[in-house]
DNA sequence: TCAAAGCATCGAAGCGCTTCGACGAAGCGC
DNA sequence: GCGCTTCGTCGAAGCGCTTCGATGCTTTGA
């Protein structure tokens, strides 16, 4: 590989003029800048990325923290991995992946301290994360993904689920449903304090009672089986229900066969109304559900953009200004054939 | 951050003391290594990791290039992703994303080149695939996701689709299917020389002429209106199908639509294998689906690993012999409830 | 008993860049 | 026409490590 020295001699002019003909830090006249982008072509020159993140002090690299889940990552999860490390690359960054949890804060914060990335973006925030504090202390410039309980002055994008409920009520509402119910994440989750589970319930309910009427949720682990379980709890609880908004993924599937299986035919005599999934379940299902798709490239790019803007403020050392509060993305209604008018017979 | 020259300094050693001590490349003596040890932690010492790369000349990272899809990673993919990054990670590695495509070859030869990653794994192979050129000419060592039509003595992962194949038939023939049909992935990945649409294709048919059966295999779009479309037109060459082996996730489920609307009852009328799945899609399904399911996360143990021999090998300047051919993977069965003996009256 | 061999350590030479200060030449206002 | 700034360029000083050769010491084996 040649070095920016083979480039300078057979361009005639010192390393220095080379490296600001590259980074414009300074100015080079017209017809030097010609004479080094000869040479470079000729040598078939690139700049080493090692040399120059010593020199520079900036890895142009950012890491996104995933947990290590066994089966993979969810569909929205996957959409938001493309979307940041493609949104990275318009940047000039790279995306490195490190597959570590909540519960190792200090992994990633010596990696960060390595020089290993610029900034990270940490995914799947609790409302309670050691990860925020690790980072914060050691300097680290971070964007989470969710919210902690205190979203302070941190940069964060997340799913607006006050929003996303109340809309997917409003929708069944306006439909003319009032017994609704709503199928969560997992106890697990709710007890290890995953924002969406909190979030979600807790908007769902605000929308029911803004509305005068009566809040039904469980939470239920992420199978089929359970899904089936949690849908005739549900109806064993309020057995006028006529539809039920789901944020479970896997476990709709299964309160779509308990629906069936109880003679209901949907959505002539139930609603399923399933919100912040990712593109394709949808289609998964027969009849094809109504959903609300979880903005997953969109919170991808902002991620990526709200780190680097953190970098440049970092970086220059300027006074906080850019440091926003969250970025809140709703949910986009993907109309489907799971929905319809409440059952006259019912209402 | 606290540099090595700072912890020599307090441990009252020579910078390449303490460089040997953390290496373990020359002896240090027990008592030597406690004081740098001691000096280390209360420094909070973090090598760096650019100086590092630029005075090993070896980055520590692997690239991993994926599609850039729309709409994110399949469930294969990014099981393959999550366990690649893992298993970087155990490795002392760190694994990038290049969402770079496979017309972009250069661009990939550019960023190895420029030493921002050590070795390259090459996701979504196609027989003839220009990537595979570029980077042997540059001499960036790499492992393939997939394979090109002449596996040479290059190093890849894949799935097994002659294996996977000849056990879904058989699976299929073992209960009394004769007529089997199989649903592919689409005229389109076909035509740009995507491997898996043309190896299950070929091991497809020949698994059933090698028992006598006439395959009818279709290729067919992503979703399920084209699975719906596809199914119905199957249905038409063959009215007496008893069975078939779909590898379309999408288009399953259309397929599965059209079949009950044909009054099909599954799997007493008609037998359902999804071959090369991914966790869950199965289960959303009513019946749940017997599957076949990918091992996405042995190809991407199994590939990060590959590339590391090869690095090794490359590092060190010895022959290579290490540069195996492909590792192939077949797809386990997962038993559901969408399959069944052939149907008596239509035996 | 003595050379050969190994141990433990040091100093120095890079790795290939970025960036700072300097300096001559040219352009500017007045 | 004289100081001043701006332009274009150079040389040199690092960035924080790895790694090579050298140097005293201590073990060995014959």
């Amino acid at each position: 590989m040649a070095t920016m020295q083979d480039v300078a001699r057979l361009a005639n002019v010192s390393l220095s003029t080379v490296s600001y003909a590259l980074s414009e830090a300074r100015p080079v006249s017209a017809a030097t800048k010609v004479r080094i982008e000869a040479a470079m072509a000729e040598l078939g020159f690139q700049r080493n990325a090692a040399a120059r993140s010593l020199a520079s002090r900036r890895s142009h690299v950012l890491a996104l923290t995933f947990p290590a889940m066994q089966q993979g990552l969810g569909g929205t999860v996957s959409e938001f991995v493309a979307s940041a490390a493609q949104t990275a690359r318009q940047h000039g960054y790279q995306l490195v992946l490190w597959p570590l949890g909540a519960n190792e804060p200090r992994e990633i914060r010596d990696l960060a301290q390595q020089g290993q990335a610029d900034g990270v973006l940490l995914m799947e925030v609790l409302l309670e994360d050691p990860r925020v504090e690790a980072l914060s202390a050691a300097g680290v410039p971070f964007t989470m993904i969710g919210r902690t309980a205190q979203v302070t002055n941190l940069s964060s994008v997340d799913i607006d689920f006050a929003r996303t409920t109340e809309d997917a009520v409003a929708y069944l509402v306006d439909l003319g449903h009032e017994r609704i119910g709503f199928l969560n994440h997992s106890q697990a989750s709710r007890d290890e304090g995953y924002g969406p589970t909190i979030r979600a319930d807790d908007g769902y309910s605000a929308a029911m009672r803004r509305r005068g009427l009566e809040p039904h949720s469980i939470l239920c682990d992420e199978n089929p089986a359970a899904g089936r379980v949690a849908m005739a709890e549900l109806m064993a609880r309020e057995p006028a229900l006529t539809a039920v908004i789901a944020m479970n993924e896997i476990a709709t599937f299964g309160a779509l066969a308990e629906l069936q299986a109880r003679g209901l035919q949907i959505p002539r005599d139930f609603s399923v109304l399933a919100i912040v999934t990712s593109p394709g379940v949808g289609a998964m299902s027969n009849p094809p559900l109504t959903t609300m798709h979880a903005p997953g490239a969109e919170l991808g790019r902002l991620g990526v953009e709200s780190l680097l803007a953190l970098l440049r403020v970092d970086g220059t050392h300027v006074d906080g200004t850019h440091v926003a509060g969250p970025v809140l993305l709703p949910c986009h209604l993907e109309p489907g054939a799971s929905t319809g008018p409440v059952p006259s017979e019912r209402r």
